[in-house]
DNA sequence: CATGAATGAGTTTTCATTCAT
DNA sequence: AATGAATGAAAACTCATTCAT
């Protein structure tokens, strides 16, 4: 009963896996160029040069185009974050290790650009919350074992919120970035880690003086 | 040929005043209770108990709506910021002005409780975008005159892009507590605390060393 | 979660009143005219005169019209079987109880002609059956009646089961009657009712030669 | 102009056959299984094991597949009436004979079970009616034969119409059987031969009297 | 001949907006 | 001014049929 919001296939090498590329350009594309109103399945179908027919073959709704974007996406990132966490690190300090960590991310962000229209896109279909708050998890479970790997202090709760929290920084940043001529996106670069930075130190702190 | 999304008349004290606050505070209460979905004109109306023709007797179009229902919740907003403008905080540093603005900020947030939702509906809608960044501006602007006063360097459009940056925190913290529950935001509010601070003292010392 | 197929509402004597009897009567004659597969809600709308979107004021969904449609020739039907309850016919012996009763029934019909095409529908939705299958209940229920009156043997299973076989009857009846000149339906009448005693007949003496 | 619904060729003994077959009792079975609506060519093919070009190879179109699967039906059908046809039966009343033939027509119907969804593909397009009415006027001409020898009185034009209502009493118990449990199926034949032999015997009295 | 991806007209349904009362 | 029924354009999605491989 349930709706699915996962794709009909998957596709190896061949045409078919290229016309989902298409599908999923396209809409990428309407989205930035027109906004979330704009991306209705005859627009896609339109711009993709594919018939609606051809969208439905490969996704069995408009939803299940947004979750393939967005899992386009969150592929890269993921794939940095389970880098980091294989390798040995841990021979630098916890600072050094986040800087770096930003800077692979923030390198991977600026030549994918994600759209902020694409996080609207969760919050306007309840279902998909689920899937952006699936991701959040994965992300942010991520960044524990990082806090952990540095003795960051604090129950495993707190520290998953607080690595949301450090996420979350980054939804922000979407957003300003879509106000902001992308030529000063470098400069707020580093604003960003500054506010992770910030919340870290913090954090690191105020448990220390508790205890 | 522009479509108008500001309100029709500007109402004074009768009873047509009250009518604008009903479907207002209708609008509000199903964005909340409903999510956006569920904001259909004829739902608004049914809510503030009066009729759909009502609705459009004072506002041009639902998008209109969405832009008064913004404003009022930002009115409050500027106002505190005009109280800082105008009372001579100067006599602390400004960590401590800064610490005290985010308090009183916070707690107007709390109480009122703008919604995720009502962002989500900006960007629904790319004209609407314009009204939200209009308002990133003033707030912006009003930030910029602080960090003035306390001697923050830098061109007035780079402190423009940094009180911007400042301002799209809170806008990750929104989205943040959506996916966490509401007892932890007092918690997170000293995070976010941290990294507005976090942002402001690298800046300082970033361009105070440049010199 | 479950389909509604009841009108959405139940308009008095007003104009509504006067649109509901269009949007049926045009669904009927399209039925008669051009078969189910023209019977789509943009046909019945173009048909009534009426738009689209005041077919979904009146009623949730299309099978809805269906199910009013439906209801409209059988509270005709039970109202002549109630009377017939009420009445007391008890004077007159069973076989002149039911020649009675299928002559004011087949006046009705023939007045009224409800469409073959019509049980379609309930056919092609399986939600539908239920309504049909609930008015073969009712109908059967009231023949039950009659039959026990007369005592006519078995348990009050058998006689259900006899009563809705004699209701498909009828059912056959409609079919015949689409396919042969309208002009030979009263021919037609009296084998209706030669069958129907038949049946009748056939039950009472094999019963009774149980015994 | 008008659309074909005969299948396209009429392939003797080779794997052409086999495939024509394959399709049709796909057809039945999902016709069977999931209900008209669930028939789609698609369907059809997957669950025939050959691809949705093949169908139409042999097929001009879906109609065409009902047609042949109703034809399919009908040659059992026809062979019966057709041994009767050619039989001495006239060794016995006219009583005992049909019920001879109904038994037989009861027993074919019994182990085929041809569907009641089949009909309403039929009404469900106008142009299959004709097929339909083709069908009742074969096998009412055959009824009208086994009635001459017997001697019924009145012209030929009214044993076919006569002919056609007894054919339609046993469209009426497809009705009945797919609401009521099948194992009182039995018992229910034994009503439709009573309400067969109902009109048979009305009509003759009936007749005879006016001579 | 066989395949099944591709097509796109056609279907149901929603909802912002208008306008007669 | 207020009402709410009426409108119809537009959305998501389906499926019979075609055609390149």
């Amino acid at each position: 009963m349930k709706e699915k919001i996962q794709p009909r296939k998957q596709p190896s090498q061949t045409r078919s896996r290229e016309r989902v590329e298409k599908i999923i350009s396209a809409t990428y594309a309407l989205l930035q160029e027109q906004g979330l109103a704009a991306v209705t399945t005859v627009h896609i179908a339109k711009k993709a040069g594919v018939s609606v027919g051809s969208v439905y073959q490969y996704f069995p709704n408009k939803k299940a185009i947004f979750v393939s974007l967005y899992n386009e996406y969150l592929k890269d990132i993921r794939s940095i974050l389970d880098d980091f966490d294989n390798e040995p690190y841990t021979s630098m300090g916890w600072e050094a290790f986040f800087v770096s960590l930003h800077s692979k991310l923030s390198e991977k962000e600026n030549e994918q650009n994600i759209l902020p229209e694409l996080e609207q896109a969760f919050h306007l279909y309840p279902e998909m919350r689920e899937v952006d708050i699936d991701h959040s998890n994965v992300i942010s479970e991520r960044i524990v074992n990082f806090l952990s790997r540095y003795d960051f202090p604090g129950s495993k709760e707190k520290l998953t919120r607080l690595s949301h929290f450090i996420y979350s920084i980054n939804g922000g940043f979407w957003d300003f970035r879509s106000k902001i001529s992308s030529k000063y996106h470098g400069e707020a670069n580093g604003w960003e880690l500054a506010a992770i930075m910030g919340v870290l130190t913090h954090y690191r702190n105020s448990l220390s003086n508790n205890a």
